[in-house]
DNA sequence: TCAATTGGTTACTTTATGTAAGTTAGTATA
DNA sequence: TATACTAACTTACATAAAGTAACCAATTGA
């Protein structure tokens, strides 16, 4: 009875289920953000933070600008593909309510 | 700009972004099964699905029952508050069928 | 008696993540 | 001029999580 499972679900869940990449697609829900804004606010590491935006911005789910102001800004957003998840996040939010004591 | 976010939100993406434990959950939509049969379906290592399957049932998510038949059958499932995921897991496929290339 | 099966556990290796310091570029301050 | 500060990373090192494979106990079948 072996595998038999869609390979794009399985890839999906794949991305889903690394640690911190659901948080960060969260926290962007709210809007284009900065990498030290997005680091305090889900209490990840620089070091991983820095490894996902790259995987995300790979996998066209998250578009990276650059800004050449002084001192340069860089925002980080949700491609439409990112944005896309929004109905699943709200869906994680709703179940924990539902289910998960505060 | 510290931490405002939802602590039974957050608990939730804990608990789905832990690798397998959203595929053992979809594995088991489909009906109650036995340690074995989880284990080649997504191809994890008994090791972890060992750890997922006691961290599941301990959150109530996961139902582990014995028949004490011969040789004894022991079957996982999932409980009220697992199904509630299954719209959850819908989502991920709808998007993933949308957005990935096979 | 010997091999096979289920549902695990244990020991060991490899990979992922956390922590903290360092880097680069462009100001601002003393 | 020298020092310090900030953003956005990167690097080196330590710890935690996951993969691999061997092992175990109970039961059954050849």
């Amino acid at each position: 009875m072996d595998k038999s499972i869609c390979p794009r679900f399985e890839k999906a869940m794949g991305l889903l289920s690394q640690r911190w990449t659901g948080m960060i697609i969260y926290q962007l829900l709210s809007g284009p953000q900065r990498f030290c804004n997005i680091e305090s606010s889900i209490g990840v590491s620089g070091r991983v933070l820095s490894e996902r935006l790259k995987d995300l911005e790979n996998e066209g789910i998250v578009k990276r600008e650059v800004f050449p102001e002084t001192p340069v800004r860089i925002e980080y957003s949700l491609t439409e593909k990112g944005k896309a998840l929004e109905p699943l996040m709200k869906n994680i939010e709703t179940w924990s309510h539902t289910w998960l004591n505060a």
